[in-house]
DNA sequence: AGCACGCCGACT
DNA sequence: GTCGGCGTGCTC
């Protein structure tokens, strides 16, 4: 039996399969989807099986899997299958794929030790150290690193590689001993005396691993009734608190929605559209209830920061135990936990955040995707991936409905479901029939006319006083995307970058020093500018600080709360904050984008957007529909009651149809003039965008390998718009230069000649070609 | 990645 | 002469 497996490596040269041969008493247990510890040079490493074949390719003789770590596949088929699939479309590392889809306690360290051969070369100290023990970790004898490489040239020590679990494996597979008598054959009786003469349960792998008995054996002996092989956990049960359900009857739109949806019995795609409060959860909820009485499992993903509040209470009261939930709180021993109530079928509802898209249900019977617009299902570090491709691909495999939701879609989407690849299902009511005001919009280049040099406009001004004196909440929202704190020279005008990268050091406040977002490099505040010795230099803020001191001036009396990266520091500084807006600890929440997503706070009669026109400006094709996005959700933080509620978009454009559309709520206005911008950009939906960066120590070598990249594309993609090469906007990153190739090309384009390139550029030492799949 | 192997300068 | 620096190449 031969096994291709997925080694524990992120390399572009080991991004491969490698092939191991199975021995005969593992045989049996190695399946698709088990890890693996397998020799690789002069190293074990962990390895995912994703293949058994008949034969290898390799021409050398192959090495044998040297220990088997689960008896129980970690990932099933379909996962093994959907990591095969991201990598190649994502061009990322296979092995990558598949850790991120188990939880952190199921990977594995590789600890060095340390065992004496010949204690007679050991210095006396040395010797002392390791006080008889026979494994001594590495990490503990640094001060001998010198001379343990010498020990080792001359054999007197040798260092191996531990093979540490993080946490405890799914399963252990342990036998017992039943009846002595039982043993036929002379193994079978070796193997009973031996459990006699120890006297407790022995590890299915140590006898079978370590003491080289074939599982054959084992297995006859548990037949007959001599042993008893028993899988075994431990685990603690997370409890919920049960709150008590409401049923709430659906209206008409909804039912319609509720009824096309759990009809249909396919892979389909859909798209429910509602506005703020059209009360798509309770649709969600009646579907879930459907796909359970028809015992299947359900997958919910909603906005990593939504998880916090409301969404998750109602499902639990709904569903209790049978609900998992996964969120990035949660320690490690509690994913693992819930990670293992999904894989036993205990918990048959999974809702979560976009990494929750990797629960191991089995027969899944529905994925929905709230407020599917949301950036925070696009994985940005490694391995990257749209939660969107991922859905896709395990509706698809299950052959279920797949569900987005939104109040504002994202233009592709909306795009798909206007031209039937989606269906589109539309909740054009508010299920308590409240409706929502028109957004007044300010033109802050009339309030610097008219000399006001606030950053609140007056109309702002008077709405926080009215607020204020009803006792009621305000939100101030402050669109700063893109942007950092940053150390500026007012006598020169230079910023202070980083020595190594082409890039403007990140100031931080709690200890005063001068961070480089890109290579780690730390300086400590300077008080003279580097470039002209002017003491004059002073930190160029976000805006939220600057907001801050003028409520003070204007409202000394109002209580204001500042949610920033700043004080947002610790593990719990976010839902603190919320919480005690809710409480109504505060008058005033000032904050960034985090305020404006999915929270309620019924108090609230007055949203105020600063400074609405930031994020237009940002050379991203989605700027625009982020803005509407941002602008549409907090207005929707307003008059989340039955009070009438007041919302102020401040702008210096106040023409934008960005923000034109955005006041009167009108999306359909917004997509329409969207749309054709994206047609002429050739943007997506249009075109799929692909980012190309080369880079290098040389800067002339990178420079000519992207020139010879850019036209090998030209002539395997003749229909692809190619733009660049251009320097990339940090250009030099620890040393190295880059240069960046866009590459706009039509939907179903082959893409051969990038794998191509991938693999090609594998070899190169000196040179990196990163694709990224935007 | 990380480890072995191999080829050059600085030292007993 | 040898130690040990890092550039190079390979791992089923």
């Amino acid at each position: 039996m031969v096994v291709s497996v997925a080694l524990d490596i992120s390399n572009n040269q080991c991004n491969r399969l490698f092939d191991y041969e199975v021995t005969k008493n593992l045989e049996p247990f190695v399946k698709i989807g088990v890890r693996v510890f397998v020799p690789f040079g002069s190293r074990s490493i962990l390895g995912f099986v994703v293949k058994i074949i008949d034969e290898t390719t390799y021409d050398k003789p192959l090495k044998s899997i040297k220990e088997l770590i689960d008896f129980e596949p970690v990932l099933s088929d379909e996962l093994i299958e959907l990591g095969l699939k991201m990598s190649e479309y994502y061009f990322s590392f296979l092995s990558l794929n598949y850790l991120m889809m188990i939880p952190s306690s199921l990977k594995v360290s590789y600890p060095k030790v340390l065992k004496v051969l010949d204690e007679s070369k050991l210095s006396d100290e040395l010797l002392k150290k390791i006080n008889n023990r026979k494994e001594v970790p590495l990490s503990q004898l640094d001060e001998f690193l010198t001379e343990i490489g010498h020990l080792k040239k001359i054999n007197a020590v040798s260092i191996t590689n531990l093979f540490k679990e993080n946490g405890k494996a799914l399963t252990k597979r342990y036998v017992y001993l039943a009846d002595m008598s039982l043993g036929k054959t002379n193994k079978q009786r070796e193997i009973l005396s031996y459990l006699f003469e120890l006297n407790d349960k022995v590890l299915f792998t140590s006898l079978v691993n370590d003491m080289g008995y074939s599982a054959s054996v084992l297995n006859t002996l548990n037949k007959n009734g001599a042993i008893i092989i028993k899988d075994e956990e431990v685990y603690r049960s997370v409890n919920y608190n049960k709150i008590n359900n409401q049923k709430i009857v659906l209206n008409t739109y909804q039912e319609d929605a509720f009824k096309q949806i759990s009809n249909c019995d396919k892979y389909e795609e859909f798209l429910l559209h509602g506005v703020c409060g059209s009360g798509k959860t309770e649709v969600y909820l009646n579907l879930i209830e459907k796909v359970i009485k028809d015992n299947k499992t359900a997958l919910m993903l909603v906005p990593e920061i939504s998880l916090s509040s409301q969404i998750s209470s109602r499902f639990k009261a709904r569903f209790g135990d049978m609900v998992a939930i996964l969120h990035s709180r949660l320690s490690a021993g509690e994913k693992f936990d819930e990670w293992r109530r999904i894989k036993r079928g205990e918990a048959k509802i999974v809702i979560g955040a976009r990494s929750a898209l990797f629960a191991p249900l089995v027969n899944l019977g529905i994925i929905i995707m709230d407020e599917e617009q949301e950036t925070s299902y696009i994985q940005d570090s490694n391995p990257r991936y749209d939660s969107h491709f991922v859905a896709r691909f395990r509706a698809r495999y299950h052959k279920i409905p797949l569900v987005f939701g939104s109040a504002t879609p994202s233009v592709e989407t909306y795009y798909n479901a206007l031209n039937d690849k989606i269906k589109l299902l539309e909740i054009p009511i508010r299920a308590n029939n409240t409706k929502q005001n028109k957004s007044l919009v300010i033109d802050m280049r009339q309030e610097l006319r008219e000399n006001n040099k606030s950053v609140l406009s007056r109309a702002l001004q008077f709405e926080l006083k009215k607020t204020l004196s009803n006792n009621e909440q305000a939100i101030l929202l402050i669109n700063r995307r893109g942007y950092s704190t940053f150390v500026m020279c007012r006598s020169c005008g230079k910023e202070i970058k980083c020595p190594h990268c082409d890039v403007s050091l990140t100031y931080h406040r709690y200890n005063n020093s001068l961070v480089c977002h890109y290579c780690g490099h730390q300086t400590p505040s300077p008080s003279l500018c580097p470039t002209c010795q002017s003491p004059y230099i002073r930190f160029v803020g976000d805006g939220t600080q600057k907001v801050e001191e003028e409520l003070k001036y204007l409202y000394p009396e109002a209580r204001v709360l500042r949610m920033d990266s700043d004080t947002t520091k610790g593990k719990n500084g976010h839902n603190e904050i919320i919480a005690s807006f809710q409480e109504h600890e505060a008058d005033i929440l000032l904050g960034t984008q985090v305020v404006a997503k999915g929270l309620d706070f019924p108090l609230v009669s007055l949203v105020g957007v600063v400074n609405a026109d930031l994020g237009l400006k940002i050379p991203y094709y989605d700027a625009y529909e982020k803005s509407f996005d941002l602008l549409e959700q907090s207005s929707g933080r307003a008059g989340r009651k039955d009070t009438t509620s007041t919302v102020i978009i401040q702008s210096y454009s106040p023409d934008n149809e960005v923000i034109q559309t955005a006041s009167c709520h009108d999306y359909k206005s917004f997509y329409q003039s969207e749309i054709k911008r994206r047609r002429l950009m050739k943007a997506p939906p249009f075109n799929s965008v692909i980012e190309l960066v080369v880079s290098s120590k040389d800067i002339s070598q990178a420079s000519n390998e992207a020139i010879s990249i850019v036209n090998l594309l030209k002539i395997k993609l003749p229909t692809a718009t190619i733009l660049g090469p251009v320097k990339n906007c940090i250009f030099k990153i620890k040393d190295r230069y880059h240069y960046q190739i866009t590459l706009k090309v039509k939907n179903g384009d082959s893409l051969d000649v990038l794998s191509y390139l991938n693999e090609r550029y594998q070899v190169f030492k000196d040179i990196y070609l990163s694709i990224r799949r935007m």
